[in-house]
DNA sequence: CTGAAAGCGCTTACAG
DNA sequence: CTGAAAGCGCTTACAG
């Protein structure tokens, strides 16, 4: 019933458990080969399996890495996980993970239970109320800082830890002037909760560029991250601007402060019987993969995603630099949705 | 620097270290209240977190579950991850996981460390060659369930650990139903990886049925279980066929294996100046939710995917019955993409 | 109800 | 190079 433990192996190989020890686990202390051989021989016939746990509490390091999204369902946040996985791979780590559901009760849940799992460092994506976190768990945070916890935040800067940010208000801003120069005048915008930093800075970045170049927007309206989000909030724009079938003339210009949304948007208004980008035209924000074949194919602001994913996690683990801030550029991509007849 | 301690706390509180393990984890054992105030003032004062690696320990479990997946950045793995992640938190475990791209070496190295970390269970998602099993990876899942550990499998029956299965044969074999009563008489199949169990199951689930309405596939050709094997497969479909735009005559209802090879595939025609319906139908599988906005709509078999992985995790975490095999039912959704006109 | 003590399976100075 | 022993931070019979 109980698993071989290292002292079977040393028995069986007829050595101490220290020596066993050394040449499983690549020590500096090189035992001898006629030694090393016996004990791995040992090992292998017993079928041994070192017990991580153990191995954690010996050597104060898990080599467990947590992270936390808002919902790994969403392709925004699968793609950040699957860069985490590979450079937890590379770096042999483990990862444990927690999808949240939006839910700030979950996730200083979480975060609980990861520190209380002793993970090496933690990685928190999406991002929340701007500059606010609750203060029991920054209490916790410091805590685990403090004991060699190492954080690192995406999208989100906090007062402590790492960040990897997105440039979303310059890049938005990009995209703004890119449409602007594609010939289009009359805008109207589709946020993120407003105490959602990120939509924030998008939806301000776009708006300050189209300053800049002398418009403002029709109307704004908003919805949650998602798709239904999106759905409702197009619903909402589309009664504001008298958005008719055909109606002719120069097409709004939407900008949707992700690409979910954006696609919530287009069923929506295909719903309405209006066609993007005849009557309608809009932009999205993260190029998310899964919709690379959506049609019409969707203008949007391209992020590395799983780029973005991998850097946290290399981030986390070199541990020389504290509280850096990384930037991570956009790229502007035109397409379809945006076309000008 | 050292975190704080169960040992840290008890001094505070002035009690024994047993005491405050009982008072600060549900013992049945209740100590007194004033004494239980005490200690539970001192955690919160000193700010402990209990060590999750020495309770595993202690305690010969880890609270802990192994969830391998393809790729987590696949629609079809992230929605299963999500079930997983919901059943995981309401059972209080914590899910480590892994995403192979498709290594079977990386797969091996995960199902190794979490045995290491002694994972509660460890669930499989993916199916691979047919009934084949790596011969160690065998022997360790072995020696795993003897020690204790459980193992579940999504979609691919092992000759051990319990299943829960799509009813991939007979859910493609409604669907060929469904698309025949609907009026379609040319058939093509676009499948998987020969080696893939899933993939087999629901090529030969629609083969069959179409032979019992005296029907065969006009061709038949295959890629990965990707997008991109998808569009290259369609590629080679549309020369075998010598498919053309606007040919005029009833189009070919082609089936794609999974939702994402049929995306790709319309991809790929849309390339060649083809329209689906007109020129040509595609039916999927799985009813990926990302793709709910894709046009033309996805005809499709509808599983359950979050229900699949939470159901997973149930089966995990009931330990009396092994070996179980739950079968899952698809539901047949027809839409756009295989409309007649 | 409470405490002293053994034990969970490893690692790692410290001696030899 | 190798081993005896302490220690990592908890839990849990076993006494009291």
């Amino acid at each position: 019933m109980a698993a071989v433990t290292l002292q079977d192996v040393a028995v069986r190989a007829g050595v101490s458990q220290a020596t066993a020890s050394r040449v499983l686990n690549g020590s500096s202390r090189i035992p001898g080969e006629g030694v090393a051989d016996r004990v791995r021989t040992a090992a292998r016939e017993l079928g041994y399996v070192p017990n991580a746990q153990a191995q954690a509490l010996a050597r104060a390091s898990t080599g467990l890495l947590g992270l936390i999204v808002h919902d790994i369902a969403d392709p925004y946040f699968s793609s950040i996980a699957r860069g985490v996985q590979a450079a937890a791979r590379t770096a042999r780590k483990q990862v444990l993970l927690a999808s949240t559901e939006r839910d700030y009760d979950i996730e200083r849940e979480s975060v609980s239970t990861f520190i209380a799992h002793r993970a090496d460092a933690i990685v928190l994506a999406g991002s929340r109320q701007s500059g606010h976190l609750d203060r029991d768990l920054e209490a916790e945070f410091g805590r685990y800082q403090d004991n060699g916890g190492r954080v690192v935040v995406i999208g989100q800067p906090l007062a402590f830890g790492s960040a990897v940010e997105p440039e979303n208000h310059s890049a938005s801003g990009e995209l703004a002037n890119a449409l602007v120069a594609a010939g289009h005048t009359q805008f109207a915008i589709i946020g993120g909760p407003g105490s959602i930093r990120t939509a924030v800075d998008r939806r301000n970045g776009f708006v300050e560029a189209l300053g800049r170049c002398g418009l403002t927007p029709l109307v704004e309206v908003s919805g949650d991250f998602t798709r239904d989000g999106g759905f409702s909030a197009a619903r909402r724009l589309a009664a504001a601007l008298q958005l008719h079938p055909d109606a002719g003339g120069p097409p709004t210009c939407v900008f949707a402060v992700t690409d979910v949304m954006a696609i919530g948007a287009i069923a929506a208004w295909r719903g309405l019987g209006l066609q993007v980008p005849r009557d309608v035209c809009i932009a999205g924000f993260d190029d998310i993969p899964t919709l690379r074949d959506h049609t019409p194919s969707l203008s949007t602001v391209a992020l590395p995603l799983e780029q973005i994913g991998a850097r946290a996690i290399e981030l986390a683990l070199c541990s020389d630099i504290d509280g850096l801030r990384e930037r991570v550029a956009g790229q502007v991509v035109l397409r379809d949705s945006t076309k000008l007849p």
